[in-house]
DNA sequence: ACCTGAACACCGTTCAAGT
DNA sequence: ACCTGAACACCGTTCAAGT
C-alpha cells in the first residue's frame, strides 16, 4: 500500500532509479555519456519508461542538476554556520574553499549543474530558483560581515558575484586542467585569501 | 596555378569554408546546433568532403576554439599595451573588463572554446597552448605591475589564476543568464574594481 | 587528390498496443 | 497506471567507387 511495496510488473520507484542511476552514470563516464536508452537497459526497463517520469533527457538532467545546487546549498551553509567564534570574512573564506571542494570532488557533476551541454538553465525554473538561492547563501554570510563592520562601502550583491566569479571560474579552470598545479589545496587556499585580504583592506 | 583559381570540381578552400561557417552556425543556434551533415549540406558539398580536412567533429570544433583563443589573446594584448602612460593595475582592470567584455560579445563561441560540450582540452594540444598563453598574457601584465612596486608579497601565477577565475566565472555566470542585472557594464566595473582594490591595498 | 552514395551503428522520441 | 515493440527522423563516421 505504501510507495516500495511493488517489485512486480511495475519497477517500484522508477523516478528514483533513474535519478540515481543518472548521476552514476555521469560520475563514470560523464554528462555525454547519458542516453535514455542505455540507461533504461541499465535499470533494466524498456526504452519508453522513462518518458513515464520525465517529459525528456532535458527534464531528467535538469532534475539532477537541481538536487546537485541542494548538496551545494547545505554544503555552504555548513561551512558558513560550522563555526561561529570565527570571524565572519574568515568563514566567508572557507565558504569559498568549501565551495570549490565541492565543485572537483564531482567534476562532472559540477559541469552539468551549470548546464555546459544540456540543461539550459532558463528553460528549468526550478535550476533557476537553486542557483539563485546558491547566490543568497553567498550574500547572507556577507551581510554578516556587514553586521560585524566589515566590507562597509561595498554593495552585498556585487562583493556575492565577485566571490561567485572567482569560485565558479576557479572549479571550472580546475575541472577542465587548464591550471598545472601540484598542490591544488594550496592553490584554492591562495586565490580566497586573495579575494579575503581585498575585502578586508577595504574596513 | 594559386589556392583560389578553381570553382569547378573541387571546392577551392573548403577548409576554411568549414571554418568559417561551423563559426556562423555556432553564432547563429550555438554549439550543438552544428552538425557534420548540416555543415556540408550548407556548404553545397556532400557529407564526407569535411572529413578530407578534419579527422573528426571533434577536431573541427577544436580548430575553431583555437582561433577563438587566439583572438581573445590579441584583445588582451591590445587592453595591456593600449596606453601605457596609465598605472599599471589600472592597465590590469581595464584587461580584466575587456576579458569578459570579449566574452559575453560571442557567448556561444566562449563556451565552445572552453569545451564545455564537444572540446576536451586534454585531447587537442593545440588547445591547451593557446589555453597556456591566455594565462602567460595576464602574468605578464603582473610583471609590469610587480616593476612597477605593486604586488610585492604575492606571487604572480596565483594572482594571474585568481584573476582568470574571476574574469572567467563572471563571463560564464553573464552568458548563461544567472546574474539578473540591468547594467552589465557596471557589474563588471564593480567585480573588476574589487579584485583591483584588493590587490592594490597589498601594495 | 578530392568528392560521392550507400551503408552501419548509434541517438531521442512517439505511438498504437499490451497487462 | 504503467510498460512494451516497432517505427521515425535524426546523428557521426566509414568505405568502395567515381572523376
Amino acid at each position: 500500500m505504501s510507495t516500495s511495496d511493488s517489485k512486480s510488473y511495475h519497477h517500484g520507484d522508477l523516478r528514483q532509479a533513474l535519478l540515481e542511476t543518472t548521476r552514476q552514470m555521469i560520475a563514470e563516464e560523464g554528462v555525454e555519456g547519458v542516453t535514455m536508452r542505455g540507461l533504461a537497459q541499465r535499470i533494466g526497463v524498456s526504452r519508453t519508461a522513462p518518458y513515464r517520469h520525465f517529459e525528456n533527457k532535458a527534464a531528467l538532467l535538469a532534475a539532477v542538476a537541481q538536487e546537485g545546487f541542494e548538496e551545494l546549498i547545505k554544503h555552504l551553509r555548513c561551512a558558513r554556520t560550522a563555526d561561529p567564534t570565527l570571524s565572519p570574512i574568515i568563514r566567508f573564506e572557507k565558504m569559498g574553499m568549501s565551495y570549490v571542494q565541492f565543485a572537483i570532488a564531482q567534476p562532472t557533476a559540477y559541469r552539468l549543474m551549470y548546464g555546459a551541454d544540456a540543461v539550459r538553465a532558463e528553460d528549468h525554473p526550478e535550476v533557476r530558483e537553486v542557483v539563485r538561492r546558491t547566490l543568497d547563501e553567498l550574500i547572507e554570510m556577507i551581510q554578516e560581515c556587514k553586521a560585524a563592520g566589515f566590507l562597509k562601502t561595498y554593495h552585498p550583491r556585487d562583493v556575492g558575484m565577485t566571490v561567485w566569479s572567482a569560485c565558479h571560474g576557479l572549479s571550472l579552470l580546475l575541472i577542465d586542467q587548464h591550471l598545472q598545479i601540484d598542490n591544488v589545496d594550496q592553490l584554492i587556499e591562495r586565490v580566497t585569501r586573495i579575494v579575503r585580504v581585498g575585502l578586508e583592506g577595504e574596513r
